[in-house]
DNA sequence: TATCTATACATCATATATCTATGTATAAAT
DNA sequence: ATTTATACATAGATATATGATGTATAGATA
């Protein structure tokens, strides 16, 4: 695991990106996602994941539609239009801020 | 700039960084080489900077000497044997995160 | 069948780091 | 003479991930 603070500000733009590529996602298959695309390095916690993505629905970058499966519902999440802007717009912007990083601390990172 | 978030747990990473290339600086030399190294994308402001610093003393990471230039004194900080085990194990631990976005974000970016 | 683990959601208090605003003061530039 | 740059600092505001805790269903295992 990471230093708690690297995750901040990237969350919501990894969380944008799952939800860029799979049309619609629940909560608990998003944390499982980050987890094995990660290889367990990033692990998030319910208390980090839930409230981002209530953040996001007040923000309208997502809504969603309830599903029951059995006798559980999951609430599954689908990006808006605001939403698929945002994505490209924090992806952009990481790439950007890891390009500083690049060059203040000669990381030796380039793109292919 | 970059959404405030980013930075964090990278900003005290950059300070180790220019401290292990510089064997002394004083925090507005911090400040500007980073103004300069990111092309005015990352600016310091000094209710950043200079509690940083501080927790860095605390945390026995720096030490420092002051130095009068003039009537004004300068605060010379220098990396301390720990600060420049801790500054190896950030640059190592920003690396991996990076990695991880990599792979996550499908950023395409290889080590040279 | 009982128990443990995984699935699936949620909230609240806490920690932490950066920023904004503000303050003091000297030095250089216009 | 006035503005800008240099050089330090602190207090309060803000944002966001975590830890602790809670509820409840489903599946695995002993």
């Amino acid at each position: 695991m990471y230093s708690k603070e690297l995750l901040k500000g990237t969350l919501q733009a990894i969380i944008l990106k799952l939800l860029a590529e799979h049309e619609t996602m629940y909560g608990y298959e998003i944390s499982q996602k980050v987890k094995e695309l990660s290889a367990e390095k990033i692990v998030l916690k319910d208390g980090s994941l839930y409230p981002a993505l209530q953040k996001m629905l007040q923000d309208g970058l997502v809504d969603f539609k309830e599903e029951a499966v059995g006798k559980r519902v999951r609430k599954y999440y689908r990006l808006t239009a605001t939403g698929s802007t945002r994505q490209k717009d924090s992806l952009q912007e990481i790439r950007d801020f890891i390009g500083t990083l690049n060059d203040i601390l000669s990381l030796k990172l380039v793109a292919v």
